[in-house]
DNA sequence: GTCCATGCAAAAGATTTGCACTGGT
DNA sequence: ACCAGTGCAAATCTTTTGCATGGAC
């Protein structure tokens, strides 16, 4: 099932479902792994040859910009996209770039009254770090 | 004061106090605004024009492994920094390039039970988005 | 004197953008 | 037919790196 639910409800004009868009999004709902930019890029390309890495950004960011898709912030830059907005967390491995998800009880929304006045529409993030079982396996 | 705490405590040895060093900690220590490597970059030249922004980069980098600072993941890459190591979180604005900081009670760590099995060493990284008070004023 | 750190410049990596053309509506 | 979206290539921005020299210890 592949579906974009959009902004301007009502017959929301101007905005087009190209395969390209549609194909990104279905590479992003494929996966659990918070890819980046290249990897949906090399995905695409297995349908559509010709897409370019231009259009996979111009779409995640599309897709980001209108809520169906969450942009994850990491150290090391590549962005990582997530199909999920659904609520939920990350853990990312500090040894390499493992990025798994984490349910969170509803109750943390409220963590957002610990914000200082003077911030509107405050959103929690909720984000960890640690190592990873196959990395801590592999050095100490 | 400028003090580095430094990993390896019987004498460092190896790691030296350079000027450059030192005046990147202090550069980082007068503000509180999360700046990035080129900020620190300026306020470094303006006491030694020669520096490159190849050594802010790399002290900073030190630094971070070191533990001194902290560096802070932005969506729109450049990577900001952060002299203060207590804990404690941040608000992202999402319109401007704004950061602050947001006091958290100790009993915030406890959230890292919310990892699933298989991760150690796991710290909590906890951040807010909103819309900053100028920003507000600003437009909508 | 040693060897870590620096300056400089080039390179690498990620993302954005200008432009003519294509295709969704 | 209109104009948002695309492909392509060049441009921009951030960060890293190689190498000869300099300076902290």
């Amino acid at each position: 099932m592949t579906t974009i639910k959009l902004q301007p409800r009502p017959s929301h004009p101007g905005i087009r479902f190209t395969k390209q868009r549609l194909a990104i999004l279905k590479a992003l709902r494929s996966t659990q792994h918070h890819p980046g930019a290249q990897w949906v890029y090399e995905q695409v390309r297995q349908e559509m040859p010709n897409v370019s890495l231009g259009t996979i950004y111009r779409n995640l960011d599309f897709l980001h910009r209108q809520g169906v898709i969450l942009q994850i912030a990491t150290k090391d830059s590549p962005a990582r996209f997530d199909a999920n907005t659904k609520l939920h967390g990350h853990v990312a491995c500090t040894r390499c770039d493992r990025i798994d998800d984490v349910p969170l009880p509803r109750e943390v929304t409220t963590l957002k009254e610990l914000v200082p006045e003077g911030y509107d529409d405050v959103q929690v993030k909720l984000e960890f770090e640690g190592v990873c079982a196959d990395c801590a396996a592999t050095s100490g």
